[in-house]
DNA sequence: TGTCATAATGACTATTAGTCAGTTAGTGAC
DNA sequence: GTCACTAACTGACTAATAGTCATTATGACA
């Protein structure tokens, strides 16, 4: 009998309600003006079911977040998969770009993101979340040293440490968009973010190739 | 009569109290976990006289920042008119790991800065602040375009765009020290915070120098 | 010593995260 | 149908704390 499938099923789908509401509540007003009672409001519950499903404030956007990263290693994914069978700078590219539209089409999840294992997030945010996310990240970064080490081999790369070079990009890249995400930062440097940003990237991918000789 | 050169002087000195307690206790327990009465009891005075020097807890924060920023300045300057006479690639080294030095000196007051203009904290903090804030780092990035731009004319670098250049520098230099900040990101890339930032700044440096032709 | 202005106080209010004793509703047994 | 049982849900309550303001203290000067 399925009484308790349809339980568990019912259960699943109470949480995603939740945190439905609790997506949309974030994002309106931001995390630290958005209330934990209004987003009980929006997902038609009391506040009790709330904290019956998560712990804290701070879990639920933890929860948010990692859906949000779910989101961005897919998107990676595809970008690696797509460049199968380029060299490998043109996979870098598709690579570096897909994590540039990712964060032009979800902003709001970038600062999040940003923000995350800092202040008091670091406490709320336990084992299993952190390593969930850990492993996330951990994909994303290894397609990148996966890439420099096959360009490495087809001689197209000069030798080198592929995770520290694939580090480099991934720390150049952040941040770029972190400081382009801070009007007051944007403002002083005068540069439109895409263009910064396609000049880091291409500032790093060049610093791979090796020079040909002539 | 100097009473009232007095006055304004105990004034400061309170504000400066005011300052040096909520120093001591944010940094001791985090932003979020302290209290503004706790901030008030070191300072001994009451809770009202903080908020008569001060507009609210953000606002102290945000003046520890521009106090923060005021010392990062200063060690640029030092570091820009130290290396009045050598090549500018060397120039840039030296701007380079004066902010790397300051980061690990003052690890907490790097925390905050990049909190900054994030959260609650672009309301309450207004325009005198965030035009002082503009300012310092104005100044700051100014020596770095300057110095590529002198090694433009030198022939040292190759011709660009000075202002994408320092900005990118910035961003990568900022990306690195952001990166190793956190600590489910310093796990992942399993390299030290100084390798990276040093193969970072190498990285940036060398794509900036003329290609010698052989 | 009295008056006045300025500075300081701390009890108070408002907001909101998180709790828990009590209520409701669904399920299966008879 | 109805009873007992369990799991899910509720919302009034507590605790913590940012920010306010009517009142009080201080000290300069006539």
């Amino acid at each position: 009998m399925s009484t308790r499938a349809r339980r568990e099923r019912e259960k699943e789908e109470r949480r995603q309600s939740i945190l439905k509401a609790a997506r949309e509540v974030f994002f309106e007003n931001g995390f630290h003006n958005a209330t934990v009672d209004s987003v009980a409001e929006r997902a038609e519950v009391s506040k009790g079911t709330v904290y019956l499903y998560f712990e804290s404030k701070e879990t639920i956007l933890a929860h948010l977040l990692l859906e949000g990263l779910d989101g961005l290693t897919g998107e990676l994914e595809r970008a690696y998969a797509v460049g199968e069978s380029l060299p490998a700078d043109e996979r870098l590219r598709q690579l570096g770009w897909a994590y540039f539209q990712f964060f032009r089409r979800e902003p709001r999840y970038f600062r999040f993101l940003m923000a995350m294992d800092r202040g008091r997030f670091r406490e709320a945010v336990i084992p299993q979340v952190y390593q969930e996310a850990l492993e996330a990240s951990m994909e994303g970064l290894s397609w990148v040293v996966g890439t420099i080490e096959q360009g490495i081999e087809d001689g197209m790369f000069g030798d080198c440490d592929a995770r520290l070079a694939a580090a480099t990009l991934w720390a150049t890249l952040n941040g770029v968009l972190e400081l382009m995400e801070h009007p007051l930062r944007r403002e002083m440097v005068g540069v439109e973010r895409e263009a910064l940003y396609q000049t880091a990237l291409e500032t790093i991918i060049r610093s791979l190739q090796v020079i040909p000789q002539k």
